[in-house]
DNA sequence: GATGAATGAGACTTCATTCAT
DNA sequence: AATGAATGAAGTCTCATTCAT
């Protein structure tokens, strides 16, 4: 086995450019033909290599598949981040993540599939979901974020604030999920709708 | 050829008895195990039968999944109907759904992970989804028919119902999920905020 | 295990009607799918009969198509037989019997579609064919007296018998196989040729 | 999925030698044990490899049987076509090929018989014989070139010539499967009495 | 760095046969 | 006399992984 598998210091050019290749190129077919479809045949027939430069890149399967989800959510992450880290109120902040986030995902819905492939699918060797919690729990705090954000303004009710994360990244999902399965599904109008139904649960009661 | 093809009328005790048991196996070993790790082996030795059992009681794989749903989807469909006839209010259905719903996957929760595992999971020959769109629709309608309910009544405010029941579905199934990865969360205390949240995202604009 | 497997003395009726049953369709089966494709699944099927009645009626799948092979040869020798017993001269002789079996492939092409599946792929334990030598034997004798007719009344010129009744064999099996294969093909006019061809190769040189 | 899939022009020397090797050993298998009983894992224990080898360089076992066939049957068609190109008369062609095949069957029984075993047995998936009338087309047009010929130059009598050739296909056939049945048999002989056979059958009357 | 080639485990399925009822 | 049920071996095929070149 050469040095690559430590993964360590430095990475030649080829080295990176192979790995972004193999990266994209099991993207598209995890995004096509779901996990389970996704052999490393199909990911290297697809990548137009052969299938020995997958495991000369990658250690296995498993590794260029945590790859993919390390790649794909740091992508993420740094988009709602930055999608609403100008809005002034967590009302706004609220509104504006779920705008930006089904933007994200009408540019990016390969990924986006990906992500919820791998994350729902793969499973450690001792038969547990390899992402069962971590996965989503970043995400989470970060929702959990904005309604902190809100309930310390003052904009929003009391509630629990992790069954809100929950429901809302939850909402996000299938809002994609109901879009990739109906093609002709408005998508913005969805999030739309969406922002509207969450701003309504977390808002103040008005005064009587 | 067994008398099962013939899909009669009658099975023989036994015969029902023993796809029952096979049913029964291969959701727990679906939902620990997951689609992709749900082999007819780990079915069999699971039952306590030797492989060819299962050849004999099903024609093929695809046959005992698409059994499996149909148990499943059957309980819970009829459940859900169950436990929403009486109430009087479309509020109080759309309460009263969130937290019937959520005490049934208390009960059953490896039917649910089982139904939710095969539904996300397995594919047509041809690589589609075998239940993309249909196993979630029926589901769908009966919720779009709450929104119904509370639209003709006057309770709800104006919204896309379709969006509205994506979400609610999409709300309910990831608390599940998340009670199912957090052994310790409360999830009747989730189904409760789960149902404010949609009293409050539905009801009408309290008057000024 | 019951008595009937002896084979022995006395068959009941039914017990009779059940093998002859099972003989046709297993006759039927095999002339349609081929000797490799006529399971016992399928024999049964067409029989409208359970697979395991075959297995009551007979030792093993071995024994069933031994009794198919004895029926089918038993009804064909002895329509040979039949067919040139009145015949005078050994070139009416010769030119009957394959008129005669013409007629009788157009009568029983099943029968005579299973003899030749059998008796081309059973094979025994050891591998061998099952039915190599034996099978034709019979049939190779019976022409050869109608060549030593010929050799013995002075029709005929000299040949070798054998060589002879090998290729008067294939030749009317090959018809039939023809015939099947093309079902526009007029049978009887290949007969008569076939039986010029046998005629003209045989009888003595024109006195110059 | 490897290179040899895109039938390309270009197989590595390794893959040419891999398929030459496997369709050899399949060849003797199918020779020995008959078309049912040539599994995959019978001819890679012949060939000396691992099962897996087989799947790598055939797409399928139904691939292997066709390249198989296509092996032996250019074979075939390049001898006889070669065996007789350089005779004058009809005549001369028609002995000329009887003797040339049989003496290439006796260099190469194996082909033959795997020839038949898989032209006889092997099925298309919607039950059909594989190679029912095609494969033998071919050679029943190169016999007929030969009566046409005969026809042409009026050596021969007037005799339906689709008849004629099945006929004599099936002899040479049955030629070969007499002896390989009968170790003893002199098919030299056998060859030269077959000639004999079929120029009486074919040649005009002698006068009057 | 890259590839083609090979492997062996494991998957699904078919089938002849056995057995209790 | 018949059946449904069960078995286990064997078959074809897929796949992640390893290795020599």
């Amino acid at each position: 086995m050469s040095a690559r598998a430590a993964g360590g210091d430095k990475q030649s050019f080829i080295e990176q450019a192979r790995r972004a290749q193999i990266v994209a190129s099991a993207i598209k077919v995890i995004a096509e033909a779901g996990y389970g479809g996704a052999s490393l045949s199909l990911i290297a027939e697809h990548a137009g290599i052969s299938k020995g430069v997958i495991s000369y890149h990658f250690t296995s399967k498993s590794e260029l598949m945590e790859e993919v989800v390390r790649r794909i959510l740091k992508e993420v992450v740094e988009f709602v981040v930055d999608s609403v880290k100008d809005e002034a109120s967590a009302t706004a902040v609220l509104r504006g993540q779920i705008l930006a986030v089904a933007g994200h995902m009408r540019e990016r819905p390969a990924e986006i599939m990906a992500l919820h492939e791998i994350s729902s699918n793969m499973r450690a060797p001792d038969g547990s979901l390899r992402y069962g919690i971590e996965a989503a729990e970043e995400i989470l705090r970060l929702l959990e974020g904005i309604y902190e954000m809100g309930h310390h303004t003052g904009e929003f009710r009391e509630f629990d604030r992790r069954v809100m994360a929950v429901t809302h990244n939850a909402a996000v999902i299938d809002m994609f999920a109901y879009w990739a399965t109906h093609p002709g599904h408005d998508l913005d109008a969805h999030a739309a709708e969406l922002a509207d139904i969450f701003v309504r649960a977390t808002r103040k009661e008005s005064p009587a």
